[in-house]
RNA sequence: GGGCGCAUAGCUCAGCGGUAGAGCGCUGCCCUUACAAGGCAGAUGUCGCUGGUUCGAACCCAGCUGUGCCCACCA
């Protein structure tokens, strides 16, 4: 890399003190969001009058830090916020945290670990306790981060799952639910984490295809032997039937008979049942109803007895030669002994079966019967489909809909006890004879000889649920609630559909009185490294979002996140990618400098119309084209959309070439300079705010800069001014295009970019006359002197652009390329004059279209003459 | 097995019926007093394959191939 930045010192006559040539973010992110904060910019006022929007952040984890797909989702939430704040609705971007029961108790089981303790050496009590401290360490890491990165949320409403409110939240819907025989608990086979010792829910189950060994066990002697396959030999132990289909001629005389269990001298019956797919295996399927779902359906429809074999850790229990072992030991023990006996009839074969881990800790979950409770979810999901079949709740994108209404209208109970420390303790207390109370809030719970509270926890995504209204002071009739509920939108990734959406939509119907809990969901897509590839830690490819912003700013991360973030989909993001954004960044830093150091006013109205040059009139219609193009997409969240409009506004109309034109005027003075210098600085100021809730820190700097006043967050949202000019947009376009053209031709001639050209220019009964001087600094031309030669003339949209080369004309080069320029212009002709000559196009196409290819034809045709005229001015060879 | 996507420039992706686009990368020239974190100019595509609809298809329809994800089952 070269370094070529201590041989520009800026010394020039205009230099501001004030402002660097490069902008710097460090220097200046970390104090505006202070001063943000101290304004209490970002506190939401449930009192105002103003129309409220209220967004909650999904609530981070206090496992640790934020990554990456934090800052993504954080970076649209806090431009949607800030737009609306601008706009002047009472906004609300509601901060806090998840206890996240099971996530954070293995993390500090983990740091125990260490420390070669247990949470059991410790007890329940010191455990929690230690986690609190977890939690205070890990949540200021958080908020750190989140402060880093702009979040203009309501700091001072900050909640957290597991505070005194929201506790209180839970043990009241908890209440309502059971005393309306929507929770209950009961005795079911569900998924139990043998390292985790809990239970976990069935979305908490990750499967994945693992390889196992499928054996063939002959169960019983001669005529009644039966032939059954398994990969969890070690449940055998637990079998109590063996199961058939009723249809099946190979096994109907058996069906109702006994026969004996192996290595156990146990016998167990055949029973018919219609689960059993007769084309699979053997037909014939061991049913162990302690250790699996679909055994535990057959045995209760058969009465089977639930004989468990295995203890919460997985090790068997059974007595006898294998009690005490793991269940991986005992699996290859009890195949062994099995074989010895002679009963394996197949041996052992490599079988990929799909099998569920633990989504945690990634442990092989183990079927298991237990005592848990319940949400009956059928009523709560039917409502939750409903609102959105309805129309009262959107989706976007809406492709999304489909995997919703696939588990709304598809579900199982949900367990929600958890055999955790960490954790909302279920409000359930048993008393001495089998009575069980569930005591609300501000009840006094049962007390005396026997009652104990239940020491099971909740799902962590119990309380999360009602996080739209807990946060709020729910179950309070606050002013905060009846303000700010429901939340205008839902802003979160896809992934989290199932766990979080569907129970918000469940709980917060149910406990507002059917009010959902937010009016439109937003789901966005992954953060993904530049190759598309997950970023996780152990592909070693994940970021910390505070490395990037520290080298690029906090502005360039939230640019380059804003920009992938097309509807629904994953987002690659590359360091390369943050590095342009920064560019971005700096470029709009020296836009802004230099029409400080031009006298860029945002004072006093702005001129009328007729007062205005074709330059100025164009950018103020394109300014308000970008305004509205930038307001449709935000309201159809198309963030990437909202980014990549206002940086090809910015940087290619204003910058490149509003900038551009404007020194020409300024260079002249006068009364065209003053109107001047106040369109730029409205395009700058509306250009500003337009970006300010996606790049919040430069834009604050520089709007502050350019305007004097407090504080682009509360400036108000521009609006469209209405002003559309499309002759002067025609009119720059035209000069555009003849510059573009005169440029071309410096190049092809390899003149220097800088290299002053004397030249003649033949404008008059054009549109172009107005722009000469303009023409001549864009292209550096000199005026014709003494001895003016035209050597080169370029006939362009009707003028002329005669040059002065003096002898330095590639005369080979340009006709070569004039000939090529020919060559596809006759080729467009062809084409245009096909397409007019067909009947068929001519009746059916749209007058639009049929107008646009006329216009092609003029084109053309006019190409041709101009580039015929050039190659015969060149000189001859 | 059921469902939802995706396949467009070297890479990552827009476009979704009327002349193929962006960012990055690439080539050439350049310290042009806002910016070298920059400027100007330029090259690069049988828009996965095969059919169909249409005056016209990257775009609509059907089939195929490849690929990703979600759900269910897996004795």
């Amino acid at each position: 890399m070269t370094d070529n930045t201590q041989q520009r010192p800026d010394s020039g006559p205009n230099s501001t003190p004030e402002l660097p040539t490069q902008y710097a973010p460090a220097e200046v992110e970390g104090k505006l969001y202070e001063r943000w904060v101290e304004r209490g910019y970002f506190e939401a006022d449930a009192k105002s009058d103003k129309p409220p929007y209220t967004v909650v952040i999904p609530p981070p984890n206090v496992t640790g830090s934020l990554h990456l797909g934090h800052a993504f989702e954080h970076t649209l939430i806090d431009a949607l916020t800030r737009r609306k704040r601008m706009q002047g609705f009472e906004t609300l971007w509601q901060p806090g945290m998840d206890h996240a029961g099971i996530a954070t108790q293995n993390v500090v089981e983990r740091e125990l670990a260490k420390e070669g303790k247990s949470r059991h050496d410790l007890g329940r009590e010191a455990f929690v306790e230690r986690v609190w401290q977890w939690k205070d360490e890990s949540g200021g890491q958080i908020s750190g981060q989140m402060r880093r990165l702009g979040d203009g949320v309501a700091w001072q409403r900050e909640r957290f799952t597991m505070d005194e409110g929201l506790s209180q939240a839970v043990q009241t819907i908890f209440k309502r639910l059971y005393d309306d025989e929507l929770i209950y608990r009961a005795e079911r086979i569900i998924n139990w984490c043998p390292r985790c010792l809990t239970a976990i829910s069935d979305i908490e189950v990750e499967y994945q295809d693992d390889d196992g060994e499928l054996v063939s066990i002959r169960y019983g002697e001669g005529e009644n032997a039966i032939v059954v396959a398994t990969t969890r030999a070690e449940t055998m132990l637990g079998d109590t039937a063996v199961a058939v289909h009723p249809d099946d001629d190979r096994y109907r005389h058996l069906v109702g008979t006994e026969i004996e269990l192996p290595l156990t001298g146990r016998r167990i019956p055949i029973v018919a049942d219609e689960h059993v797919d007769p084309e699979f295996g053997t037909g014939a399927v061991k049913v162990t109803p302690a250790h699996d779902p679909n055994d535990f359906e057959i045995g209760r429809r058969h009465g089977l007895p639930n004989l468990a074999v295995l203890d919460e850790r997985g090790v068997i229990t059974a007595a006898g030669p294998f009690e005490g072992l793991d269940r991986f030991e005992a699996r290859s023990a009890i195949v062994g002994a099995l074989r010895a006996e002679g009963r394996i009839v197949a041996e052992k074969r490599p079988y990929t079966h799909s099998v569920g881990h633990c989504s945690r800790c990634k442990t092989t979950i183990e079927p298991r019967l237990s005592m848990q409770w319940w949400v009956k979810v059928g009523p709560l999901a039917e409502a939750a489909g409903k609102a959105v079949r309805d129309g009262e709740v959107t989706i976007h994108p809406q492709e999304m809909e489909s995997r919703y209404f696939g588990w709304v209208d598809n579900l199982h109970d949900w367990c929600i006890s958890r055999q955790l420390w960490w954790g909302h303790r279920i409000p359930v207390w048993y008393g001495p004879n089998g009575e069980m109370v569930c005591v609300g809030p501000g009840e006094e719970p049962p007390s005396g000889e026997g009652w104990h509270q239940e020491t099971d926890v909740l799902d962590t995504w119990f309380s999360s649920g009602l996080w739209p209204f807990s946060t709020l002071g729910w179950p309070e009739k606050t002013e905060s609630v009846e303000k700010f509920y429901p939340n205008s939108v839902l802003v979160t990734g896809y992934d989290i559909l199932f766990f979080w959406v569907v129970r918000m939509m469940m709980f917060g119907l149910y406990a507002m009185d059917g009010t959902p809990p937010f009016r439109t969901i937003v789901l966005h897509g992954m953060v993904r490294d530049e190759r598309g590839k997950k970023m996780s830690k152990s592909f070693g490819n994940a970021v910390n979002p505070l490395d990037w912003m520290d080298e690029y700013g906090s502005d360039a991360v939230r640019y380059t996140l804003a920009r992938g973030a097309n509807p629904g989909t994953d987002v690659p993001i590359g360091e390369d990618w943050v590095q342009g954004s920064r560019n971005f960044a700096n470029k709009i830093w020296n836009a802004t400098r230099f029409a400080l150091m031009n006298g860029a006013t945002v004072e006093g109205d702005l001129p009328p119309a007729e007062e205005l040059s074709a330059p100025d009139r164009w950018i103020l219609s394109r300014l308000g084209t970008v305004v509205a193009e930038v307001d449709a997409s935000y309201d159809d969240y198309q963030f990437a959309k909202v980014s990549d409009s206002l940086f090809h506004f910015a940087w290619d109309e204003v910058f490149d070439w509003y900038v551009e034109m404007s020194k020409t005027t300024f260079q002249a003075g006068g009364p065209a300079a003053e109107v001047s210098r106040r369109v730029l600085g409205e395009v700058l100021d509306v250009t500003l705010r337009l970006l300010h809730p996606i790049v919040p820190f430069v834009t604050e700097a520089l709007w502050t800069a350019l305007t004097g006043r407090e504080s682009v967050v509360v400036a108000d949202w521009p609006a469209d001014s209405g002003f559309r000019d499309p002759a002067a947009e025609r009119e720059i376009e035209l000069v555009q295009q003849v510059v573009t053209e005169v440029r071309r031709f410096r190049s092809d001639q390899g003149l220097q970019p800088g290299q002053k050209v004397p030249a003649q220019l033949e404008l008059a009964g054009t549109a172009l006359v107005a722009h000469e001087a303009a023409m001549r600094s864009l292209l550096r031309l000199q005026p014709a002197g003494e001895g003016f030669t035209a050597t080169a003339s370029l006939p362009v949209a009707g003028a002329r652009v005669a040059l002065d080369l003096s002898g330095t004309i590639d005369v080979e080069a340009e006709r070569k390329r004039l000939t090529k320029d020919l060559a596809a212009a006759e080729k467009e002709k062809a084409q245009a004059t096909g397409k007019l000559g067909n009947e068929a196009f001519l009746s059916k196409a749209p007058d639009q279209v049929v107008e646009k290819i006329r216009t092609r034809l003029a084109k053309a045709e006019a190409d041709i003459e101009r580039i015929s005229a050039q190659l015969a001015g060149l000189p001859k060879p």
